[in-house]
DNA sequence: TATGAATGAGATTTCATTCAT
DNA sequence: AATGAATGAAATCTCATTCAT
């Protein structure tokens, strides 16, 4: 039995039915453990989740900071980032839900917040470098920023593996739509160079 | 002592901190009601709920229905969508992350769900039309859909009366951005002819 | 609307459910009553099943003495008050239940069991006489004092009034069982020499 | 702690109040346990009474079958019925007095029923057998069915065991009286024959 | 590593009852 | 005569958590 495991099951009940509404009994029931059990692996309800949110936010973290590594230009920057954020919610979409979510279910949410802050900065710093350098021409830069990320985030509750388009193509079309919002010409990057998110533990199989 | 007045604190309990979390004693002390009373008015947490989410459903489909209903150009009705989507979402953004949030909450939520069902049919209706027109030119209509109600669905999340942007201008730059993703000209709306949805009776003041 | 209304609907729910498991709320719903109307009629639950005993046990204890009073021989004594009891039991099969089933439900159910006590002792004393004189010869008098009440008693379980045997018949049939079991000889009363139990207003119709 | 003693609790209260109107807390301090903890025992308040109702009619059913197996003559089978029935009911009065009474507070009687419909059918069984055989010569053998089970069943509700009478007498005249009320000449069972009751697990010491 | 037993706190809901109208 | 509103108390049951084994 290990730590990830119970992470899927709590993160597929989380998902489903929210944090309070998952009891303990039944996660427990979920990997074959007794409840009290499940304290020998988290410490706990609220532990649980606390890592579930932390591990998910820390790869986003990583995630989009390696995207924006390879270069200086904001629109590639910037794609890549809507790329990586396209991937993640649609390799994650139970455990993204989940991060989002249930954040307000947190005692103690402001840590947590701190590191959603700072994975929005990245985008927020992109699509102001690109403003600074007349690539991008939104009316509202900062309605831009929420909409984009926004529409992304969006990507987990429709997005199947075995859906009508595979992952890079719905990559291409949301760095499509960014541009097209943004007023920038076209896609800045090509398929080879498209960001792409690894599962995290606590998302199951399929 | 109203009905409307219990959903109000209802919503601003559910949308805080979740259905399952918020407790019915909460709910009274939040009216000043004890909890056996509630049941004289709302016949319980689930009907309670149940009522805010039908409400707040047959809220949107009349007023995307009336929307629509001032002219055939699939342009302007998918902008007035917008605009529509936008504002309700602004003027109830309690009520409106409720009814999307908490619909798992429902022991039936089918009925619920159809109605969503038929509100985002509008959208597609409205999109298909104008991509058989040749209007919009969106690489995917279907990811260009979602991608649009999902960023005006966010809306309530920032939006505030008293913050820099007036309602008009945002629902300006959202038909602005959905034109864009969508390779349409320009915003085929004025000003004075944006729809406004009403403030719903579960939405409480400011 | 009057108190015998309430009173048929009262015992017809005790019966069925019990005492406690009939909510005031119900018993007003069956006489088409508000809940606080109820308390115009009847002082509350308790002062309702009160009456309803007090008057069953009344109309026991003056049928079955009224029963007796026309004979001096005790086994014509014994044989009315079986009858009188078989018939009060069949007419009366709701109250004579609730009667004796929820005592244990009065706040105070001395005084009632008091007057069921009286009853009783009516049958004793005419076993008495009779074993006395010599007319009776049951190996145990007391026994045979119980077990002919029981039988009696469990009438109200199963007589039918467009059942099989008619009430008359029923009488005899018993006023037969307990003379054998008693050692006496023959039924010592006639048909038309039958006392019958006139209906309480608490039992309903039919 | 065991089930037995939920259940010899249980069935005191029950006997005492009824169903209904004993509280599971009540059970709980009853056998010293937190309320919550009898949910780890029995499942609630209804399994609870379905044990305690199942293991009863169960212990009936096979003693009387056991106490018919001895013989083939119908008096003597129905003699056997008589006295197991007569001692079940005197060694756990409080268990038989909660099967009978409380079966209509099961939320699924009818399993149930169909158990006591199968235990009266063995007494029906023998009788029908002894009439056929023209043993017994009662005016209506339904009644008389009818009146011997019930005067039977009776005996709980006196019968000590520090009292006036040991058990066997009070089964040889209960079996004297059956006789009799059947006219069958005489006891056609001494008293090394007669079948004694176990004292089941719902039932307390004393 | 794993669990059954145990519990205090709290969940939703129902109850009998009162009172102003 | 009749009722809607209101409530404190109590109902059954579930919860996350601890602990001895």
């Amino acid at each position: 039995m290990q730590l990830g495991q119970v992470q899927q099951a709590a993160v597929a009940c989380f998902a489903r039915q929210g944090y309070t509404a998952t009891g303990i009994r039944e996660l427990g029931a979920a990997v074959g453990l007794n409840s009290a059990t499940l304290y020998h692996y988290v410490g706990g309800k609220q532990e649980l989740l606390l890592g579930i949110i932390r591990d998910c936010l820390s790869a986003m973290l990583d995630g989009a900071r390696n995207a924006i590594s390879r270069t200086q230009d904001p629109a590639r920057q910037l794609a890549a980032l809507v790329a990586f954020h396209v991937s993640f919610t649609a390799v994650n979409p139970l455990t993204a839900q989940v991060a989002t979510g249930e954040m307000r279910a947190l005692s103690d949410p402001a840590p947590m917040q701190a590191l959603r802050d700072e994975y929005e900065a990245l985008f927020a710093a992109a699509l102001a470098d690109g403003e600074r350098a007349g690539i991008f021409t939104a009316p509202d830069p900062g309605l831009a920023r929420l909409a984009i990320m926004e529409m992304g985030t969006g990507v987990g509750r429709w997005y199947r593996a075995d859906g009508r388009l595979p992952l890079p193509e719905v990559q291409l079309h949301f760095i499509a739509m960014a541009m097209r919002i943004l007023g920038a010409p076209e896609t800045p990057l090509s398929p080879h160079e498209l960001p792409t998110a690894q599962r995290v533990a606590s998302e199951g199989e399929r």
